[in-house]
DNA sequence: GCATGTCAAGTTGTG
DNA sequence: CACAACTTGACATGC
């Protein structure tokens, strides 16, 4: 059975999820400092929680939480533990509280870093700080029982082959909690799945296949292959598959297709999908209409 | 109050 | 060579 999971946001429920800016934080004491960031978290903790009812109400059987749940955490100047803030201990009974609640619901649990997380960087300092990210969110998946941190390759630098060794050392030395969450997903620029596959193979890392990425920049396999080859690498580890859909805003003949459109256009999830057992993560922009929607669409799909 | 520019971080491709 | 796109809204600022 395909489980439709949401991504970090709701258009029509009331959750929302605040910030902060480091700008906005240097401007204050440090005792300041940690009373804004401590009413933030807590707001952000209890709005999962509520999330996670939504999804749960919903039919929503996944969901992808964003990056900045506690915003400027690993930053160095402004960077904060939770032990730190006046409300820590509320906030991580919270996150408890959602834990038990996807837990007992079936509702999984999921993060993807954005652009700045790269492994593969020939600059250290890049490396160093995308490790210190994976950690946070690595502590927060602990926390929240989340089973999956899925990042891409990142840059290519002139010579693939020699980013994803840079990558590959990297990812021997990340700590467990990290590198038994970590998945990696192909992009629409640089990283095709033919790219991917075979060093997740090797390394025995759950490769995420992100189907639209892979229509706007195609390799030499079908979907079907890569589907296949992909679901293999996710049965390995012991965790459900997970890929990704979206539609082209501006459809698929017509200039670019890579903005996302606000709902998935069914004929968009593949054949060979349906009836397998993964998750996959909507990314729409009509957020949880979008989801409700096509679950409906191709609850329809199979009853006809 | 409301509109608008800004926001930690990287890389690529375009103009 | 500089800057927008990626993706995105909420915050901060200034009127």
């Amino acid at each position: 059975m395909l489980r439709f999971g949401l991504c970090c946001l709701f258009k029509n429920e009331d959750v929302s999820f605040r910030t902060t800016t480091v700008k906005a934080l240097l401007n204050l004491t440090r005792d300041r400092q940690l009373f804004k960031l401590s009413e933030i978290c807590l707001h952000n903790a209890r709005n999962l929680q509520l999330a996670l009812e939504a999804a749960h109400r919903l039919g929503i059987g996944a969901f992808r939480i964003m990056s900045p749940l506690f915003p400027r955490m690993t930053h160095p100047e402004a960077g904060y533990s939770l032990d730190h803030l006046p409300d820590g201990d509320i906030i991580y009974s919270t996150l408890e509280t959602c834990r038990s609640f996807a837990d007992r619901q079936q509702i999984r649990l999921s993060f993807h870093p954005d652009q700045f997380v790269v492994l593969s960087s020939p600059h250290p300092a890049v490396v160093a700080n995308s490790i210190q990210e994976l950690e946070y969110q690595a502590r927060l998946a602990e926390a929240v029982g989340a089973d999956v941190i899925n990042i891409h390759a990142g840059g290519v630098y002139g010579d693939k082959l020699a980013a994803l060794k840079r990558f590959g050392n990297v990812y021997d030395y990340l700590p467990e909690s990290v590198r038994s969450r970590l998945t990696l997903e192909n992009d629409d620029i640089s990283y095709t799945p033919e790219d991917l596959l075979q060093f997740c193979e090797q390394r025995g890392i759950p490769f995420v296949y992100d189907v639209h990425h892979h229509r706007c920049n195609p390799d030499n396999m079908t979907i079907e292959e890569a589907t296949e080859r992909a679901g293999i690498t996710w049965k390995v580890t012991g965790l459900e598959q997970q890929c990704h859909i979206s539609s082209p805003k501006a459809g698929w003949g017509s200039g670019i297709p890579r903005p996302h459109a606000d709902y998935i256009d069914p004929s968009d999830v593949p054949d060979c999908w349906l009836g397998r057992q993964m998750t996959v993560d909507v990314e729409a922009k009509a957020k949880e209409l979008a989801v409700v929607r096509l679950i409906n669409d191709i609850r329809k799909l199979n009853t006809n």
